[in-house]
DNA sequence: TATTACTGAATGAACGTTCATTCCGATGTG
DNA sequence: CACATCGGAATGAACGTTCATTCAGTAATA
């Protein structure tokens, strides 16, 4: 197996692992069986196993912010600004259901918190559209006057937890129903 | 120390440690030690971790249950009650932020998604003004149709999510933000 | 004294990480 | 071409630590 090959194996096996079974349930060594490696050749790639979660989930905003993105038009109105965003997440989530269990694991702790605080101060890369959205929306009187945060509470909250229900097999999502959803939170963040 | 006192210490020493360093990072000796009583004094009130961990739960429902249904009237309109919920929700998360991190955690976690189901299907206890609430709110047409588990989501994501910012320092809620939040939870759950 | 409650050192399983060793393709040599 | 040498990549047994749980002994209680 090639060089690069073994870190992508590692790679995959660690997202399949920690979205199945959670960071405490995947330990390294079943990480290494699963990806076809001996343990010690994940530390020719990563640090440790910190260091590993957050490479991974660096990866995976790599990965789905294009796919996001895709479309997206600037010039149009908030509104249609935001349903796209929000559809297109939702559809992220149901169509990589892995990556949304480990994302939805590594908000959940420690690592997730610093990264919000991040993201909200907006200490990290500033190429963020949700972020301009939002406060384009505020400034322009689209949306309900609100710190950022809440407005991320108010978009996101709901469409996380639509995406789990779905993919716990909770519901079953379907074009139409993940248009309302998406709709009602345009409801809950437009003046 | 009386016996129902260490029992009340142990569940009060699991709680906060609990809280603050989620499951994993509270071993039953650190409980122990910070409920003043030896690490095999646990066993003689929980069978296992797992069992205290579902049992602390469970009191904390009973605790906060009284609080959030406290002042709540079921002839008032429906509007009226979703805000009252809601906003007695957020009120209780920040009175109490350690029950607030610890039912975070439980969420998230496999017991939280075996709780969720169980509410979700009515399968436990009917005594659920949220789920009769919605669900008398979409028949008679003040809410939209949606499948209940998603106007949880709608309703309960933000509220979760704005708790957790508050706790964690990110925003910093008042009455006046509070309202708002709520009203902007109605927004996208009413027709 | 008999019974029950409590204790905390002991136990063994599981974990992340290390490191002496093996492996293998590239390079040098005759 | 055959063979020897080399060096980084890969390995997995071993290590030290941590944890939930147990249990033999001690204290409290009746």
């Amino acid at each position: 197996m090639a060089k690069q090959d073994k870190r992508e194996e590692i790679v995959r096996a660690a997202l399949e692992l920690i979205a199945e079974h959670g960071f405490h349930g995947a330990p390294m060594a079943m990480i290494a069986e699963r990806a076809g490696v001996g343990a010690g050749t994940i530390y020719r790639y990563f640090e440790n196993k910190d260091v590993m979660i957050m490479e991974l989930f660096r990866e995976l905003e790599e990965r789905s912010y294009p796919l996001i993105k895709e479309g997206y038009a600037p010039e149009k109105p908030h509104r249609e600004r935001f349903l796209h965003l929000n559809t297109a997440m939702i559809h992220y989530f149901i169509e990589y259901p892995l990556d949304y269990r480990f994302i939805e694991q590594f908000f959940n702790s420690p690592y997730g918190v610093a990264h919000r605080r991040d993201k909200l101060l907006g200490t990290k890369g500033g190429c963020d559209v949700f972020k301009e959205l939002f406060e384009e929306g505020i400034s322009q009187q689209v949306m309900k006057d609100f710190p950022i945060a809440i407005l991320f509470d108010l978009a996101f909250g709901p469409i996380l937890g639509v995406a789990r229900d779905h993919i716990l097999g909770f519901i079953e999502l379907d074009d139409d129903l993940i248009a309302r959803t998406v709709e009602a939170c345009w409801d809950a963040v437009k003046r």
